[in-house]
RNA sequence: CUUUUAUUGAGC
C-alpha cells in the first residue's frame, strides 16, 4: 500500500491525475484496498483546487467504506473549507467532527488563525491564539509566522513586532519561513534598516536563508533605489550555494535598470544566459 | 523522505 500511495502522490504532484486513478483501480484489482493515506492524497488535491464539494463527498465515501478519517483528513478538509471562504461551515465542521474526536491540534489552530487573518478578522485570530494556550496547545513557529504575517497585512506593525519578540522570549526557534515573513513585511513597510538587522539575526541564529529570503530582499531593495545592495546580496547568495532563479534575475535586473545602471544589468543578464535561465 | 498548516508583485 505504501508503494502504491507513493506512486499516486507522485503522479498527482506532476499532474498525471489519470495515471493516479489507474493505479488505484489496479491496486483494487490486486486485492489491495485504498487506505486512509490514499484517500488523504486525493482529499488534499480536492481541497487545494477548491473542489470542496468533491472533498466532502469523498469524506462520506471513506466513512462508508470503513476507512476512518484521521487528523490529516480533517485538517485538510478544514483547510479546504477555509480556502473556499466558508468559514461558518468550517466552524461547524470543527464542532461536529473534530472536537468530539479530539482531532483539534496545532495544525487545525494554525489553519484557523490563517483563515481569520485572511478574512481580516485579526481580533478573532488573536483570540484563538490566546485560547489555544489554555487548551494545552502550544503555538509553534508556524502559528507565530501566520499570525505575524496577518498582523502586518492589516497594518498592525507594532503588535507584529511585539509578538515576534514574545516568540523569541518563549524560546520558540524561528525558522526560515518566519524570517522570510518578517523580512517581507519590514521591507514592504520601508523599514530596511530593521530588515537588515533581522537578516543578521537570522544568520547569527544559524537559520540558513533560502531562495525566498534572497528574492524578497533583492526585490524590495531594487524597488527602493538600493540596487547596489541587491547586487551584493546576489553575490552573497551564490557564495552560500543558493542558485538564483528567474525571479531573482527579474527583480535584480529591473532594480538596476530603474537606476539607469544598464551595464551592470547587462552583466547580470549575461550571467543568467550562461546559466540557461529564461525570464518568463 | 506515502498524505495536512504560514513566506518571494501591488491595491481594494
Amino acid at each position: 500500500v505504501c508503494t502504491y500511495n507513493a506512486l499516486i502522490s507522485g503522479f498527482w504532484r506532476s499532474g498525471s491525475i489519470g495515471k493516479a486513478f489507474k493505479i488505484i483501480s489496479f491496486m483494487r484489482k490486486n486485492g489491495c484496498e485504498p487506505d486512509v493515506v490514499t484517500y488523504n492524497i486525493i482529499l488534499n488535491h480536492y481541497c487545494d483546487t477548491g473542489m470542496v464539494k468533491d472533498a466532502e463527498d469523498l469524506m462520506k465515501k471513506m466513512e462508508m467504506s470503513g476507512v476512518n478519517p484521521d487528523r490529516y483528513s480533517y485538517n485538510q478538509m478544514l483547510k479546504g473549507l477555509c480556502k473556499a471562504h466558508q468559514l461558518d461551515k468550517a466552524f461547524a465542521f470543527v464542532a461536529d467532527h473534530m472536537e468530539v474526536g479530539g482531532f483539534c491540534d496545532i495544525v487545525s489552530c494554525n489553519i484557523l488563525i490563517d483563515a481569520f487573518c485572511k478574512a481580516r478578522k485579526v481580533n478573532s485570530a488573536l483570540k484563538l491564539f490566546k485560547e489555544m494556550g489554555y487548551k494545552g496547545i502550544q503555538p509553534d513557529a508556524v502559528t507565530y509566522g501566520t499570525l505575524i504575517n496577518g498582523l502586518y497585512s492589516v497594518g498592525y506593525h507594532n503588535l507584529a513586532e511585539e509578538i515576534f519578540e514574545q516568540m523569541l522570549k518563549a524560546q520558540i526557534v524561528p525558522n526560515v519561513n518566519l524570517y522570510n515573513i518578517m523580512l517581507h513585511n519590514l521591507c514592504k513597510a520601508g523599514h530596511f534598516k530593521r530588515a537588515l538587522e533581522i537578516f543578521s539575526q537570522m544568520i547569527q541564529k544559524e537559520v540558513s536563508p533560502d531562495i525566498i529570503t534572497f528574492n524578497t530582499l533583492i526585490y524590495w531593495l531594487g524597488k527602493s533605489s538600493r540596487a547596489i545592495e541587491a547586487l551584493g546580496l546576489f553575490r552573497d547568495m551564490r557564495a552560500r550555494g543558493i542558485e538564483p532563479d528567474s525571479l531573482t534575475f527579474r527583480y535584480l535586473i529591473s532594480g538596476l535598470l530603474e537606476e539607469g545602471k544598464a551595464s551592470l544589468a547587462y552583466e547580470v543578464w549575461e550571467y543568467m544566459m550562461e546559466n540557461g535561465i529564461i525570464l518568463d
